[in-house]
DNA sequence: AATAATACTTACTAGTTAGTAAGTTGTCAA
DNA sequence: TTGACAACTTACTAACTAGTAAGTATTATT
C-alpha cells in the first residue's frame, strides 16, 4: 500500500514545523496524525517513538546545513555574502508567523526532553557556531568584518542575538527580528 | 490554619523556578505540589488556574524589576555600570544550573502559552528593552558606549543576545553566556 | 495463485494533565 | 462556646499523552 511516497518526508516537515511554532513539549503524535488525516498509530509507525521522531527532524537539518555550507554557492562567496546569506536562514524561517529557530526551541525545553535529543541540540548549535566563527574570522582576515576580540565572541553574539530575535519578534513584532540582523551587519561592517 | 505564612510565595518561587528551568509546558501543579508535600488542590487552592499562577510570577517579576530601576541604588548608577547590574540579572540566573530567563522561555513556548500570559511576556520584554534603550542613549550621551545606528537597534541586539546566550549555555557551556557579555562589553566600551 | 512485505486501522493501556466539589481541621474573634 | 473562615485533603472527572498489539487491506514478488 503506497498512499503516499513521502510520507516519512511529509512527518518530518510537520515535526519541524510543530517544534518551531510550539516547541517539543507543545505537539503530539495526534496533531501530527490530525494534519494527515490518518490514525496515530500510523506515525508511530514511520517513527516509534517522539524521541526518534525529534533526532531525525535535527539530523536532517545538520545533513542540509553541512550540505550546503559545503556547496560551491556558499563556500566560495565572499564572507559578506556569506553573512547575508547565514541570516537568511532565519529570515526564511518566517518571523512574522511567529516561527522561531530549532536550536533556539530545544535549547529552551533543553532540561525536559530526552537525552538524545539534547546531544542533536548540543551538536547542531556547535556546527552552526563553528561555521559562523570560520566566517567572521575570514571576514577580519579580509579587512571587511571590524570587531573587537576573537571571532569566537563575536560569533556567540551573533548566532545568540538571532536566536534570541526570532523569540523576541513573537512578542515585539517581526520588525524587531530584522532591526537585530541590520544592527548586528552595521556592528560589523561600519 | 496557618502551616507557612508564606506559601503564597513560596509557591510563586517554585513557579519561577520551574519556568526557567523546564518551561511552562514542562511543568504541573503536581511538580510544586511534591515539592511542598502538599496535594494538587492546595496549590489551585491559592492560585485557582496555571495561567493566573504564570501571569502572578510574570506580574511580580516586572513590579520587582521597576523597583530596582527605580531605586536610587540603580537609577543614580553611571550608564555603565548600569549596565553591570543589567549583565548581573542574566548572571545571577545561574547559567551553570541551566536556568533561562523568564522572557526567553516564555516567549519560546509564546504560541502554546494562555492568551493573558502571552500578554504579560509582551509586557514584560517591552519593559526591559526600554530601559535598556533608555541606559544605551545615556551612555552614548556621555560618551562612555560607542555603537553605530541609535540605541533601539543596538538595545535590541545586547537583550536578545543575553536571552539566547542564557538558552545556548545549555548546549555549550555555562561559559558561552559569559562569553557573550564580555563581547557585548568589548562592542560596546572599547 | 500463493506469499510476503508495506502501510496502515482498530482498540487498547497506563500515566499525566488541569481543574472541581465536598468534606475536614485548626485558628481566631465575638 | 459558638461560629466563621482559612487552608487544606479526599476523591473525582474528562481530556490528553506516548506507546503497543493485533488485525486488515493493498501491493509487489515469486
Amino acid at each position: 500500500m503506497v498512499r503516499n511516497a513521502n510520507i516519512k518526508r511529509v512527518i518530518l516537515d510537520l515535526a519541524e514545523s510543530f517544534l518551531q511554532d510550539v516547541g517539543y513539549n507543545g505537539f503530539s503524535y495526534a496533531h501530527i496524525a490530525a494534519e494527515l488525516e490518518v490514525k496515530n498509530a500510523a506515525i508511530h509507525y514511520h517513527f516509534p517513538s517522539k524521541e526518534e521522531l525529534g533526532c531525525a527532524v535535527i539530523k536532517r537539518y545538520r545533513d542540509r546545513f553541512q550540505l550546503w555550507i559545503n556547496n560551491a554557492r556558499v563556500k566560495d562567496l565572499a564572507p559578506e555574502k556569506k553573512l547575508d546569506w547565514f541570516f537568511g536562514i532565519y529570515t526564511n524561517m518566517r518571523a512574522d508567523n511567529g516561527k522561531i529557530c530549532l536550536v533556539g526551541s530545544l535549547e529552551a525545553e533543553f532540561n525536559s526532553i530526552p537525552a538524545a535529543l539534547q546531544e542533536e541540540t548540543k551538536a547542531m548549535n556547535r556546527e552552526l557556531l563553528v561555521w559562523l566563527e570560520a566566517t567572521l574570522a575570514e571576514g577580519k582576515e579580509a579587512g571587511v568584518f571590524h570587531f573587537n576580540g576573537d571571532a569566537v565572541g563575536k560569533a556567540a553574539v551573533i548566532l545568540s542575538s538571532v536566536q534570541g530575535a526570532l523569540q523576541m519578534a513573537r512578542a515585539l513584532g517581526p520588525r524587531k527580528f530584522t532591526a537585530v540582523v541590520e544592527q548586528n551587519k552595521q556592528d560589523l561592517l561600519v
